[in-house]
DNA sequence: TGTACATCAGTGAACGCGCGTTCACTGATGTAC
DNA sequence: TGTACATCAGTGAACGCGCGTTCACTGATGTAC
């Protein structure tokens, strides 16, 4: 591999961090192609020598910022007691600070409704990483209890996580924000130690 | 008032059902002025003797179809015994006929998730309708249990229910769709009876 | 090693399309006398 | 009651702007001899 080639594959995983960031600021219609670029420290023009479409770009975009999400979840679990592990997922993803940082956060929120109504392309890569953080946080569920499996638990607590902190990002600034992720922490602990 | 006059406030009426309808199915920025006058029987140019602009009839729709919301899921739960009310909103909120009828059930997973990135001129009126809604519910909830007062019990139900109806219709045709939607119920009952 | 040519990542401007908004116009309804 | 004029809800086309995508070009890097 020479410099040319090394260069480009650098300006690819630039361009893909940017759209990253913008993706889970402004969602899907809100990244356009012309500020990734720019947020790259590039022009529009050469994006097409990187992806084959926006659709690509936000499909790459949606992979890696679910990865990470889930790396940031799931990260030094094993330090904690099996007992306490979901409240500390509850407490890490329900949090103030993850509510703010929308530039690092889970990008849920910003493409689920979109996904729903007008960019159902997506669907899929969707499907397939909620399909695994479902998998993955099951590992730190406690076990079955009378008639909810902890596949349904992981399931019921990722909508509960997203639609909490999604509510919250929608109504920052007006005091119900800050309510609700309290309120989805504890009923969330209420439900798995019940 | 004359039938010039009353012509006019169907008119009216008529396109805000119209915005409503494509409101919730295809969310804020999916509600194409030209679509809602088209879905009223008129053309694009009369829209501006009704509105004084796109966000005004999406703020007016949005308070409409929160209402209509309420109303469906508080209906006739008199009828039912105190114990079973949380449960029954439950179902009638995740329920696979909820999931499907876009155009006539929660506004809150098409606008939600634009209102946290793109829309927050309607931030406002989300919260007002939140509120409400919370408030409602409240009323239908056990006394409180250890830490959990009414209103978080209320505040993370919707959280669970607009999360879990927003990622079935986001995810809809998969397998995972149903499960949500059957995994947010049983969780929602045991946070409730617990 | 040096020179001439080829490649190609990135630029900058343009294209086509869709959308919110505006506006001159029309024809049905309302008003004045 | 009838006639002439005024009003105004709704039409249809245009305007301006933003966006995804395309494309001719540039200049730095790589290759052939």
């Amino acid at each position: 591999m020479n410099a040319k080639d090394e260069q480009k594959e650098r300006s690819h995983e630039t361009i893909l961090e940017s759209a990253s960031r913008l993706l889970r600021e402004k969602g899907i219609s809100g990244a356009r192609v012309a500020d990734v670029m720019k947020g790259a420290g590039m022009t529009v023009g050469g994006f097409y020598a990187h992806f084959g479409s926006k659709d690509e770009l936000i499909d790459g975009a949606l992979r890696q910022t679910a990865e990470r999400m889930r790396e940031r979840l799931f990260a030094r679990l094993d330090e904690k007691p099996a007992s306490v592990r979901a409240e500390v997922i509850l407490k890490r993803y329900l949090s103030v600070a993850h509510r703010d940082e929308t530039l690092r956060g889970c990008p849920l929120p910003a493409v689920v409704g979109e996904i729903g109504t007008t960019a159902a392309e997506h669907r899929p890569v969707l499907a397939e990483e909620i399909g695994t953080l479902a998998t993955r946080l099951e590992e730190h569920l406690p076990t079955p209890r009378e008639g909810v499996s902890p596949r349904y638990l992981a399931l019921a607590l990722i909508a509960l996580m997203y639609g909490g902190l999604s509510m919250a990002r929608a109504l920052r600034g007006t005091e119900m924000s800050e309510e609700v992720l309290r309120a989805c922490r504890a009923v969330g602990k209420l439900a798995v130690t019940a």
